[in-house]
DNA sequence: CTACTATGTGAATAGACATTCACATCGGAG
DNA sequence: CTCCGATGTGAATGTCTATTCACATAGTAG
């Protein structure tokens, strides 16, 4: 029995989300042409109707990649007014991101970004780049508004943002999801900002402390958090 | 002609070193067992002797890894007595780690790791929990000096730092070189130290200020140091 | 010196997968 | 209605690689 005849554009944005939704669930290896036929409902060969191969199926997983990255910004913005605001939610919003799929270090280290195809490395590179010139003017606007210190770049802001989020989605994945990456990241933010915020005098000392404590009660000579049973799997 | 007849643990050695060296120059893809022999100098069925297949071989990878995180830790340990001249002491160290050895987030978020053996993942994962461990260990010697706040988790700040240099090493290795890393590194730790110093009102904008501005001049729209031709290639 | 064990070799074997191609058929343009 | 281009199918084809195995030989214990 025959699939249904539809449209290259439509049949292109089926095979890039299977792939994703496969990077996700199985791994890169687990992007086949044949698991990608399948999902999308075809036949393997049918694939090459609408991609030149594998590879540029890959391309399309990056253009994915890219929307969305710019998506979760675009929401934070419209989402607050405050540029310190936006950046908090965009915060939330990795954190998110991040637990729907799993996939996003997997393809920016694979060996077919890393190695294989130059091209693919230098387009990761660039959303990376667009991504933290959009995070950068966020900062930038908040230093106009006297909110964060202004003596800081806000290119050198826009990277540690990065590191708020990375090292957790890290331990978040390779934990199974029993790391609280959410309750780090808030933790990760107060003291961020504690060292940024514009008002320089540290004297609401408790209010971060009483924040930062909640969740680090158990900790022994272990990260916190980690060695307790899953906490917010999925 | 024969190869030298050596012992299996010099050659475990060998095979696994070679794997190291040939993830760092070409992925992990061009790790196969025909080019690891050849790196040894013997034939890959040789390796059959030493070496119960390609996953334990990547299994060799992640001891090895884990023994290289250990062993920057312990020379800064070594190299500076203060705790928090340690943690800047093994930031630099990983700076420099991953110049020499960008395989690292390779072999971590690889298919391999990440899916195949749930063995090897758990002990990815337990490298990171042990490096973690020392980190907030000299972070807690920081706080008993009272050189840095005691009132934040010394958990939360041993992600913290991993977040210092993670975002930068990224950067540097999806730019090939071209980012600054060290640069980068040196005024995020500036940046982060302000905001635990112990030393609470901050009165000392203008030394922070000129060690942070040093190399962002030249920042558009874009992260610094990434535009521009290679810094530190190798 | 003799055998035994550990190490190394070269030639299969076998499975996994991307890609190609000749053929089929749907649906719209004319 | 007819024809053509776009889409889908199923069966090859070819390549790449890990792994196995029978055989060779160096070193060593006895």
């Amino acid at each position: 029995m025959s699939a249904a005849r539809l449209s290259t554009e439509t049949r292109r944005e089926q095979i890039a989300e299977a792939a994703v939704h496969i990077i996700h669930a199985q791994g890169l290896k687990g992007v086949r042409m044949e698991s990608i036929a399948r999902a999308v409902g075809v036949v393997p060969s049918a694939l090459y109707r609408h991609f030149s191969g594998k590879d540029a199926v890959l391309d399309a997983v990056l253009d994915w990649l890219g929307r969305r990255l710019q998506g979760i910004v675009a929401e934070a913005r419209s989402a607050e007014s405050a540029p310190l605001a936006q950046l908090r939610s965009l915060l939330g919003r990795h954190a998110r991101l991040i637990q729907r799929f799993q996939g996003i270090p997997r393809v920016l280290f694979s060996d077919s970004v890393q190695i294989e195809n130059a091209g693919y490395k230098a387009k990761a590179y660039q959303i990376l780049q667009d991504y933290l010139a959009q995070v950068a003017q966020m900062f930038r606007g908040a230093q106009d508004r006297g909110e964060i210190r202004a003596d800081i770049a806000a290119e050198t802001l826009s990277i540690m943002f990065l590191g708020l989020f990375q090292p957790a989605a890290v331990l978040w994945i390779m934990s199974d999801g029993a790391f609280d990456a959410e309750a780090h990241i808030e933790r990760a933010w107060q003291v961020f900002f504690g060292g940024i915020d514009a008002n320089l005098s540290r004297r609401s000392d408790e209010k971060i402390k009483s924040t930062v404590r909640v969740r680090s009660g158990v900790g022994g000579g272990r990260v916190s958090g980690v060695s307790r049973p899953a906490v917010q799997k999925r």
